[in-house]
DNA sequence: TCGTTGAAAGACTGATCGGTCTCCCTCGAC
DNA sequence: GTCGAGGGAGACCGATCAGTCTTTCAACGA
């Protein structure tokens, strides 16, 4: 039972939560190098030591908040839309940009936190570079998926051609093209039709 | 006159130039906000006076290496390798690509530094963030240059759809797909067999 | 009732940050 | 000769960094 979980009340929250939630806010607007753990204790509300209680270092509090990136970016918005848009598995890949599409209009656009820490950290031995990677991997699973059910050849490098324009539409946002989701659309239908 | 040119001794290069050269192979390699100033008069082996000397702050030494990188990298390499590499438009288009694959088997590929600040100042506002979009503008307009060339109608509009190929690969490259630049390439003829 | 646990508050450490300041040396123009 | 500019060396500044430690208090279960 505990007093750890939910109970309505937000600011009741179990500390942990409270950091995770600050650390999210903060992590996926400003990049992980530019937060300082002081900034997360005060938006969390969190004593320092609590902190350290539940997280050993920033190092790890970064992974956990790429955990939940995961969670709450990746599987509670991207393919739940996604799914919820289409469901012919060409219809579902083209719904992705539909979906980049209305996130680009946001006027607090935070890009993907994926790219952010590879790019933040471009050492490949770096274990929040490798998580960033495997988080991405993990997108194109999901891509796979969806070509295999496609019915496309070669699903895997499909993927990766399909993750190449998520990816470029994602930088061209970041540069202030709010049309980004819709050319790298229309390039996807470009590649579709190739495909056999 | 001036001792302050290059002389053929490597040593002997004017305090501003190794400056630029050590903030060059720091910055591109690792970051704007990895580095610290004293990794960069450690390199150098300039004073630390000498370098405040003749920049003003960080910021401004970044927006100097931007203002290199553009000089190095976009000029001095990617287009006059394109230009070398074919004369057709639109093979120069394609051969972007050819470049991109050699680029992404360097051991210590570094990727795009305008990317690179542009995520890691997310504020539109801050001068180096503006400072990335500029000149991530300054190679679409190479783009667009290359796509009026070869006839294509809209060719603003298509120089950002060929941009978002490349940054894709990039970001691609920098996960380690060592064949990022094929796929992108491959992705590019089919956008291309669309256009008029 | 007592002991344990979680958490708040905040002092503290050593390192590093960007940036300033002083001192000294050398070289070249006059 | 003298003088001034450019540059090297390094002390120094206040701020911030990640991380540790101590004290106090409230809620809980036995």
């Amino acid at each position: 039972m505990a007093a750890t979980d939910t109970e309505g009340d937000p600011a009741a929250l179990g500390a942990r939560e409270r950091i995770l939630d600050a650390s999210y806010h903060l992590f996926s607007r400003q990049g992980v190098q530019a937060v300082g753990i002081d900034a997360i204790i005060t938006r969390s509300g969190v004593a320092r030591q609590t902190l350290y209680r539940h997280f050993d270092s920033k190092q790890d509090l970064v992974l956990a908040f790429l955990e939940r990136r995961e969670e709450l970016w990746t599987k509670g918005w991207l393919q739940a839309e996604v799914q919820r848009r289409a469901s012919e598995p060409r219809e579902r890949l083209l719904a992705i940009f539909d979906v980049f599409g209305e996130w680009f209009q946001q006027d607090d656009y935070e890009g993907c936190s994926f790219i952010n820490v590879i790019l933040e950290m471009p050492d490949r031995a770096d274990p929040i570079h490798r998580a960033g990677t495997a988080y991405l991997a993990g997108i194109r699973n999901f891509l796979e998926g969806l070509a295999r059910a496609a019915g496309i050849a070669d699903a895997e490098a499909f993927a990766r051609k399909w993750h190449i324009l998520m990816k470029g539409s994602i930088i061209a946002a970041a540069e202030g093209d709010r049309a980004a989701a819709v050319r790298a659309q229309e390039m996807g239908r470009a590649v579709l039709a190739e495909q056999a």
